[in-house]
DNA sequence: CGAGTACTTGAAAGATCTCAAATTAGGTGG
DNA sequence: CCACCTAATTTGAGATCTTTCAAGTACTCG
């Protein structure tokens, strides 16, 4: 596979059954592409339908009512969002293709349905949900208690450790494919401020920049001055029965 | 009943069976009492159970690599709390309580029991999950958006609606039961900070204050300068198959 | 009554934002 | 391939917000 999908991420966490393999590749079979700079939901749009992204790259965000734009959250291809619907009813937050993207949408009947007749695939996916919930409270720690320098630091590793985990061959160079702003909608800084910290970043030998692209010189420096934590890494399903006994 | 429990927030947002309620009821039966100020759990602390609460307060914090902490959710009776133990097997949040409480633990593979089940209440939980995400993005919007100004004003109106919620006579005046520190640790803000905001709010006759109690005098005024929206109010589950048909 | 903790206030330092302008990069039609 | 157009980036200077440090006051518990 060039990019993981659903069923791949849930394989990396538990051993599937071939029941159960099939049962997530049937969830998202269908394809809806969406263009760079589309919008695939809008915060507060009636929905019951949830998105698994194939392909490409997508954004959530949530607009302030100083009009000022939160983006929660990168997608990025194996992701589930808008998990939000199950219980609103409504979009949460505002999804938009960051690249030219591919999303399966499901509706959420659908994995009700799936998660009534696989228990384990609902707890896989709850996993997921969980590892969500852990890198916003980090994210929220990020943004109350660390300094701009911090944050700029934390969000390119995020992207280069998210971007390598779809293709593993990504190196210390990656494509940001943010805009400056973006960065700072992300991290809650002006685009203005993002500019100097990148700035400093690279006056201390942390990264490189060239059109676009990010090297990063010395990772461990830059993980120290990020504090960062992989909140992927400590997942442990190994304790559920396996697929047999199921 | 005085405090509400994990059954009763559940009947909230969907009508039990006889059987359901039965197996709340059940999987929160045990009582550990947890005096005010004592660790329940410490972050990074090997753990298969997480909790409901039963009566009384607690917190959930973070401790950043710089000593720092940061307050990631308060925790009142009907809550769930530690359910990232579900994945990682560890607990993410140090749990402390700030009132004396009482704590139902709960082993996780009863939990996955239960839902196995009864996957209605699997939903529901599912649906409780979703709300605390939906209110840890607002909160990392604030965060990262709005003034110390807004972000104290939300602080106290969201500590009112849920001491409400467990007591509907609750009006204007409450105790709030948190420290100015505490309040700042939630917040990101410095206690002193926390205090000047404080002092403008009464200045600005937004609040009262007086010895630990606060009274909102004006609470419409109040609730627009702090930007709040209510995530519990659009929770909709009726779209879930009625008990008997399940 | 005394000791410790929480609260309060002032002044100065530091971080980040705002505003403004100049420069660069990328995309498009000719 | 060039010329142009727009969006993105870069830099400077001053304003604003929040923190830090320091000191004094109030409250609570034993």
């Amino acid at each position: 596979m060039s990019v993981p999908n659903l069923a791949d991420r849930i394989g990396d966490l538990l051993p599937l059954s071939d029941d159960e393999r099939a049962a997530l590749d049937q969830l998202i079979e269908r394809d809806r592409p969406v263009r760079r700079g589309a919008t695939l939901v809008r915060e507060n749009d009636r929905s019951t339908e949830l998105f698994a992204l194939k392909s490409g790259r997508m954004m959530a965000y949530q607009l302030l009512a100083d009009g000022s734009r939160q983006i929660v959250r990168f997608v990025f291809p194996g992701d589930l969002t808008g998990t939000s619907v199950l219980v609103y009813g409504k979009a949460q937050q505002t999804l938009v293709a960051a690249a030219d993207s591919v999303v399966a949408p499901i509706e959420r009947a659908q994995l009700i349905e799936l998660t009534t007749r696989h228990p384990r695939l609902a707890v896989a996916i709850t996993a997921l949900e969980q590892v969500e919930r852990a890198v916003l409270s980090d994210r929220l720690a990020a943004m109350a208690r660390t300094s701009a320098h911090a944050r700029v630091a934390a969000v390119l590793l995020d992207i280069r450790d998210r971007l390598r985990r779809g293709d593993p061959s990504i190196g210390a160079t990656f494509a940001l494919g943010l805009t400056q702003e973006e960065i700072g909608d992300a991290i809650g800084l002006t685009a203005v401020h993002v500019n100097r910290m990148l700035r400093q970043l690279v006056d201390e030998r942390l990264i490189a920049r060239s059109g676009g692209r990010v090297t990063i010189l010395d990772e461990a420096r830059l993980r120290r001055v990020a504090y960062h934590t992989d909140r992927l890494a400590g997942v442990d399903l190994s304790w559920l029965v396996g697929p047999r006994e199921a």
